[in-house]
DNA sequence: TCAAATTTAATTGTGCACAATATATTTTTT
DNA sequence: AAAAAATATATTGTGCACAATTAAATTTGA
């Protein structure tokens, strides 16, 4: 079948419902094995870029996951009150906040290894239409990405 | 290069990162178009599921959107203030309650006509690879679907 | 040097998502 | 027909997202 030149406003023809259905979906997967680690699904986010690099500030974090300090600072303090980090302003530049993983933060690591086998699991996608379809979304995201100047 | 088989924590491998950062960043490139409408992105949705039909429930809505009543239900009551549509429970089910567009949610329809055209601008995307995109996150929502039973 | 501009987080306010529960209505079962 | 089960929506509460504003620290530059 050809495909419809024409953008319309018919639900199923949109890009951005697809998108917008499958990501609440695979979110929706996630939640019952990021509730057995006490984590929400932002939350797990955060946790993975602290996994990677320890000791980074809320900006280099917003950087990262594209969050801006209105929906990280309400989230890193819920992380803090749950002993999975510090936040203390540094003293090079008492405006940066820097994020510490505490021990249970870093424990937390080894139990979470198990959440991308078991979604791979889930997904049942050979890992070439997953790295497809995973480029392919980082390349749309990028095109998108506000104008720099 | 060969595509890396082993599931991991790094961020930027994660197919959930890409899906939740491209459907936020499509988001955004929508919001200034529907600002000019005076809808939010999720009003702009209910509104496509109402001009391809009038006077369902909020359950087919629901069906439609995958949203449950604790999300439609107060994002109706802001399109109602906006007197875009009308909800009343209906003489036949006394539990349903019916949407029904006004004359100015009707009329909305075609201003909306350009939002599509404008985002296909902005897309810089064939047809297919469009289509092809939308059809595989079709399919990965469908496949990660709650088992029915 | 010191005033202006910039940078970083925090705060405030709105609007989703979604789980859990409540309420009212209808249907089914006994 | 009455009780029980199922259905549809609303309500409550938590946690994002994100715009706009505020506040404090730092950098820039006249």
């Amino acid at each position: 079948m050809k495909a419809d030149l024409e953008p319309n406003l018919l639900l199923d023809e949109q890009l951005c419902f697809a998108l917008y259905a499958a990501s609440r979906r695979l979110t929706a997967v996630y939640r019952p094995l990021l509730d057995a680690l006490g984590l929400t699904y932002p939350q797990y986010l955060v946790m993975l870029v602290l996994w990677e690099r320890d000791g980074i500030t809320v900006r280099e974090l917003g950087a990262r996951l594209q969050l801006d300090s209105g929906t990280l600072t309400p989230l890193l303090k819920r992380l803090e009150q749950a002993d999975l980090l510090l936040r203390r302003r540094r003293e090079s530049d008492e405006r940066e906040v820097e994020i510490t993983l505490t021990n249970a933060g870093r424990s937390l690591h080894e139990r979470a290894t198990e959440v991308p086998r078991c979604l791979a699991k889930k997904l049942c996608m050979s890992a070439d239409e997953f790295v497809r379809l995973r480029d392919e979304l980082k390349s749309l995201a990028i095109q998108l990405a506000p104008t720099q100047e």
